[in-house]
DNA sequence: GTCAGCACTCGACCTCGTTGAGTGCTGCCA
DNA sequence: TGGCAGCACTCAACGAGGTCGAGTGCTGAC
């Protein structure tokens, strides 16, 4: 949105942006006069707030009630008049000392980084995990369990773990599943999961010609291993008792509304993933979200990544008149971190 | 409680119960006459009412209210009027569905009771993982990270996988770290943690004697495994929002207090963990948790097991006038299931 | 462009009376 | 003695009506 205001109509509007996120009530003109040294009197500050409600920055909820900020409204605030500061040295040191106690594994740090970022937002933290397929694996291992089930166990580069149980086709013995393990790792190592599903597909050609029952076996359960799509991804949350203590979400219809979208996972997946596509913090602010389940929330996210590969999301999601210019640099502080501790585990 | 009512008081205090289950409110002595056939004038159930009240099963909100059970009425009711029905079979068949739909993972199955449970009981469903060392270890495995970090993957026999990151004191290459398997592997499968713990010990002593600088160097790390007692509990809550729908949380301030309850998940750890020693289900309502901040919700659980041995608790938590005739069965059929499961899944 | 003044609006809140579902108590009857 | 009709009383819920205060838009003067 390119608007164009005068210096005066911009700092009426970011007074009433501020006095909302504090107060969270409409604001009206001569408590906004009475709150701020604009050295205008309330009757000039209603001829501007009319103007800016013209423009669709505020709205009022009713005839004889102060103005708030619409969507778009903080939209335009939080892209043209918002400065962002750096993180407080209170909030940098919290979240140091909670990632510092953590131990090295990937997957606590990222599962736990949801809930260090709702402790020190005092919103709803949240993270997208790695998808599976990002994955560069460092070892593949079938264990047998029965002489149905094959438990394979694959081990990613940064030491996250993954497993699955796919059941074999005639009885392996683990002797026969050790030879698979060798071969397999020999051919596999340091590949991504999805580089992995082709050079199966393309050594599977290479090897039925030589007639090798051993490799083709082990590939044919390599390929179910990888084969499995279930639960890519996945997405950890915390804090949600944070949101019941915003005035806006007291009534008990909004808030089940708002739960009962967290319950289903899928709807912030779609959310997160976009953010995953684009570097730095990415806002999306009440309705942006197209989904009316997350009406009156905004989340603020940014992606975490190891070395260039970025691996997932983490955010955090409050109303829509949350603290931008705190929550942000938390935000990025935390993915800056989460990669650079991620990079250290390799 | 042994109390000894005429078959008429029960036969009202029954009513009474099953009123408040149904429509949440007190009841008075008019409307029960008239949505029970008991025969008897408002007048005379008053006077019954009145004694139940000295007996304290029951309590009235204010003076000019209707009358509702106690705690220690609804443990009366549950104790000795209840009848447990059998589970329904849409619920039964519901329940063996969503099973069947899981991997065989031993894991999945135990993460998703919980939201199995919540979605047959329209409650929340919570489920207490396997502690660590109940794991019956199959297959120990050291990874090498990188110079400073090694990967210790355990295998227990269900298929159940954990794996923790040690730090190794001098640089170790793969091949040491496959020697340390081999070994460990040989003396340690069909160990309980706990056991283990007390083998490594042994071993040490005896190793040391014999100066074996492998043997000692592989026993010394996976001390370091199993020295580990972060993370022992586990659980998984699913289903909040169904709390939701009930009137005797729709003020605000009583759902906060709930859903903070639950953000610290030691408490509930407790409550479960007592479920773990006994066999059957298990009933806690309201007051008898001990714990403020569990009023007005009641807890039904049962342990899961694999074999003989007890895993895990799951249950589900609802408020205290929960439907105890439905829920009960589909928890205790739940448990027999879960664990039946686990059994197949060796 | 600024703003004092004025009439108007409307939610929040209080009070007060009514209603209805509930109670305890008393005393009669089989 | 158990059952119960009758009666006086209690109390939450609800709606109507009034007041208050924080808003608004508009007009006209400087």
């Amino acid at each position: 949105m390119t608007l164009n205001l005068s210096a005066r109509d911009r700092k009426i509007f970011q007074a009433i942006v501020q006095d909302y996120i504090r107060y969270a009530e409409p604001v009206g003109s001569r408590t906004l006069a009475r709150r701020h040294e604009l050295d205008l009197s309330p009757a000039t500050i209603r001829n501007v707030m009319a103007d800016l409600e013209d423009l669709g920055l505020l709205s009022q909820p009713h005839t004889s009630a102060g103005r708030m900020p619409t969507d778009s409204g903080l939209r335009y605030y939080v892209d043209t008049i918002l400065e962002v500061r750096r993180i407080s040295e209170w909030e940098q040191e919290t979240i140091d000392q909670e990632f510092a106690r953590m131990s090295h594994e990937a997957e606590q740090i990222i599962r736990n980084s949801s809930r260090v970022l709702s402790s020190v937002s005092r919103h709803i933290g949240i993270v997208l995990g790695p998808r599976r397929s990002t994955l560069v694996l460092k070892k593949i291992q079938f264990i047998r369990l029965n002489r149905r089930l094959i438990l394979a166990i694959l081990v990613g580069q940064s030491g996250l773990v993954q497993n699955r149980i796919i059941e074999s086709e005639g009885d392996l013995i683990q002797e026969d599943l050790d030879r698979f393990n060798r071969y397999l790792n020999e051919i596999l190592e340091g590949l991504t999961i999805k580089e992995i599903k082709g050079r199966i597909v393309e050594e599977m050609r290479l090897e039925k010609t030589r007639f090798d029952q051993m490799l083709s076996q082990a590939l044919a359960l390599s390929r179910k291993v990888f084969e499995d799509e279930t639960a890519e991804e996945s997405v950890y949350i915390d804090g949600q008792v944070n949101l019941l203590e915003y005035p806006e979400f007291a009534d008990v219809d909004a808030m089940k509304a708002i739960f009962k979208a967290f319950e289903d996972k899928s709807i912030l997946v779609m959310l997160l993933d976009k953010t995953l596509a684009a570097s730095g913090v990415q806002i999306f602010i009440g309705s942006e979200n197209e989904l009316a389940e997350m009406e009156g929330c905004t989340l603020i996210a940014s992606r975490y990544s190891r070395g260039s590969i970025p691996l997932g999301t983490l955010g955090v999601i409050g109303p829509t008149r949350l603290n931008y210019s705190r929550i942000i640099p938390v935000v990025d502080y935390t993915a800056r971190l989460v990669s650079h501790i991620l990079e250290s585990t390799i």
